[in-house]
Order: C-alpha cells, then structure tokens, then sequence
DNA sequence: CGGCGTTTTGATGTATATCAATGCCAGTGG
DNA sequence: CCACTGGCATTGATATACATCAAAACGCCG
C-alpha cells in the first residue's frame, strides 16, 4: 500500500517550476463575504508554496480563484492531501501557532490573505463574526469526518465516484462537465491511491457509462444515479 | 476492502443490551472545565446510543468518564468509526441542527449534556466562551486531519501503533500500560481495517517486542521506539 | 518535428480481506 | 464446583483489490 523509499526523488512534490493555466472565477459564493474584506488579495503560480509544514500561522486565507491542496508529508515521502480549496472555501485554521500541514496551489490561484491577529481581536468584540468563524470551521470539520469514511471504508470506484460528485458540486457547474484542476496525483493522494488506480477507474467509469472523458482534465458526468449510488 | 451484504445481519452494530464495565475517571483533566459547569451529568450503559444519525442537535456534550464512538454506516452495513472521545473530549459539534454521525458509548460512561441554544447565547456576549468554543472544535478539526493521514497512507502495522499511541497518551496514563475500552471491531472500524488484521497485527507487534498483552484489552507499550518509528 | 511531463495500459506481486475454525473467558445454572 | 453457553479474539487457508514495476501513448510547448 505505501510508496515507499525514493519516492520523493520520482515524485516531484516540491514546488514546481511555475507554468500557469486555470480560470479565474473571482467572485466568493458563500458566506465568507465578510471574511473577503478584511484582507489582501495575493496571488500564486501553479504549484506555488503558499505556507509549508511547521511555519508559523500568521494568516488565514479564502480561496478566490484557483484551488489550492492542504497536504502532509510522510518521512519516506507518502502524501496525503487533506483537503482541496475551491473558491470560497477557508483555510489556515489553527490552534497553536504553526501550520501543521503545507497548503500549496494547485493552478494560478488568487486568494485573500487575513491577519490572523487582526481577524481575532475583531472577532473579540464582534460576536457575528465570531460565530461565522466557528461555522466555517465545523464546515471543514465535517468536510475532514466525510472523508475519513471514504478513506476508512471505500474502495477505489466508490473514492473516485464520490470525488467526482463533490468536486462538481462544489465548483458549482450548471452543466455535467467539471474541469479538474488538479493532476491524477493529486487526486491519488487525495483519495489514498495510486496514479495507476486512479487513472484505471475512471475508465472503467468510462467503460461502465457513468462519465466520459473527453480530456484528461474534463469530466463528463454522464449518469449520476450510478455515480450517486456508489457514493453510498 | 468492503465488507459485502449482509454484514449488519453477523455484525451487532445496533446498541446492544447493556453489560456494563469499566472504570470512572470522574475528572476533567482538560481546559474544557468552563464547558463541564454548564449541564447535566449523565451516564450511559455500554453500547448505549447517545444520539443516532440524523437525530436534531440538541445538545453538546463533555466526556468525563467512560469512552464515546462517535460512527457513521454505509448502506451496506460498513462502519467508519470517525472518533473515539475519552475523558475531557467534547462532542456533538454541528453546523446544521442535525447530528450527522451517531454517537455510542463504547463501555460505561458519564458525561455533560449541554444545550446548544444555551452555549450559543452565552458565547455571543462572552468572548472567552466563544473563544473556547472555536479552539475545541480546532482541536477536533485537527484530530480529524491526523487521522485522514492515517487511513490514506499508512499500512496496518502503522496504523494500530498509531493508534496505540494515541491513546496511551490521551488516556494520560502514567505507567506504559493501557487499557482498551473498545473491542477490537471497534478498533477495526476506526483504522478502516478488519477486526482478523488488527488481530494479527497486535501478535506481530507483540511478536517484535514492541508491545505485550497480558489480556485481550490490555495493552503494554514495551518498546516506544519502536512504536514512534511506525509512526511517521 | 522532437522532447518532456503526464496519463494510460499491461503484467505481476502483495497486503489485507474474506471465509472458516478454534480458542478463551466470564457469566449462568445445574 | 463444574459443565454449558455466548461473546470476543485468535489463528489458518485462500482470494482479491490495489500496489508496484515497466512500457507505451498522449498532449503541449518550444
């Protein structure tokens, strides 16, 4: 199961050199609005460090345009991407004073970077804001707890399936074509599988029906009844 | 992986008649004390359900003896158990009025019962309590993620020495000796394995020298090296 | 057109699941 | 006090989903 030894020497993981290409979207759907003001906007190259493991937490960041993966390095080099941010999605929380994963984008992103400092002592005195704060992070809490399901008990069809689902509910297309943003390794790490797996699945998912793939990055999702099946 | 069909019908998943064992504890050692003066004690059988999937949110509450799984069923009677709350943990966090995992006592257990309409008024004109509020659910959040590592990259050997460790610390015990409250379907629903692997896996470890097991619920850290090195 | 990063496809291996006994207590009743 | 019972836990034999290793194919950009 685990990739082991070399694995970071294969799998360049660090950083890339920039090579830029995403949409913008720009606007924030949901009820970060109040957040948006507070902040600047910044913005990052594809495969961008945006903060690493252990640095020190001085900001929290809304997701523009973009996306941006929260991951974890094992020693040996496995990877674990805890969470994909979209637009409108929050990330950065901590308790303590230091990050305990990396957050690094995965397209050109643009994102509003807040004080941390400056968004506590506001919240302080503000008691709106305060609550929105806890919302926002017993959203991401239940975002985590699903997937630890589909970790825990899934296999690799259902993983695939249910990814896809969120993914297109989340980017909020009308249509049935979702855009990923991210490359098989990503998901792979997301999903904890391998590339191979990830890349075999979709086309058995192809094969059976429930998408088409038009390109590697376009999803088609074709029958949702299926996907939606194996999504429980 | 999964475990087909008619698993609910061989698994007792559903709260058992009680049969009540284990020890109290009956402090808080946790910086949750502000929450532990603000509802009523009460306590639970083994196996008992606390509140089931779906339930309304009523209430929050604080472990203060006992163990609590806090478990979500797949249709087709998989279980991914998100959580195991001991002693000083809080749980019952929702965003939406709805609880969405189930609640269990895992072995006798006494808690707080909170009202949440009560916490949140509170919170809006006392900031400590907000402040609190937001950094237990950090707390969690963080949890969450540790064990997203877990269920994505880690084998079985890791991921029981994990666990072992985890809990021998939260349990707070002094000596290297720990003991389980949970079965080891239990411990299986938790790191997304088999109650056979984690069976296995405990003899190897044993085996190796890492750990002894002088009872089926009785855990000895015998070589904490050995078991740290499992874990990253 | 040629090169490079990514994705797909194929052949094989392996960790863990599954199926099936057997063993171990703790509690119960004779 | 001892046989009997019913939950758990352990152990063994076998199957399988996914990982691993290796090689094409694709797509993009220079």
């Amino acid at each position: 199961m685990p990739t082991p030894a070399a694995a970071i020497a294969t799998r360049a993981y660090a950083p890339l050199p920039p090579s830029g290409k995403w949409k913008d979207d720009a606007d924030t759907h949901r009820p970060v609005s109040i957040l948006s003001t507070l902040g600047a906007v910044v913005g990052y190259d594809r495969n961008a460090e945006i903060y690493g493991e252990d640095a020190s937490a001085e900001h929290v960041y809304v997701v523009l345009s973009g996306a941006v993966r929260i991951c974890k390095l094992l020693g040996d080099g496995r990877r674990q991407i805890e969470a994909f941010c979209l637009p409108g999605d929050v990330f950065g929380w901590e308790a303590s004073g230091r990050h305990r994963f990396s957050a690094e984008s995965v397209c050109d992103t643009k994102v509003v970077r807040i004080k941390r400092s400056m968004l506590f002592a506001r919240a302080s005195d503000d008691a709106e804001l305060s609550h929105a704060l806890w919302s926002l992070t017993v959203a991401e809490l239940h975002r985590a707890q699903n997937h630890l399901l589909v970790l825990g008990r899934k296999n690799a069809q259902e993983r695939v399936a249910t990814f896809l689902v969120d993914i297109a509910a989340r980017s909020g297309a009308s249509t049935d074509e979702v855009l990923l943003p991210m490359s098989r390794q990503d998901i792979a790490d997301y999903l904890g599988l391998t590339i191979e797996t990830v890349s075999r699945t979709l086309t058995h998912l192809e094969e059976r029906g429930a998408i088409a793939l038009p390109s590697s990055r376009r999803v088609v999702l074709r029958d949702r009844n299926a996907l939606r099946q194996l999504n429980s």
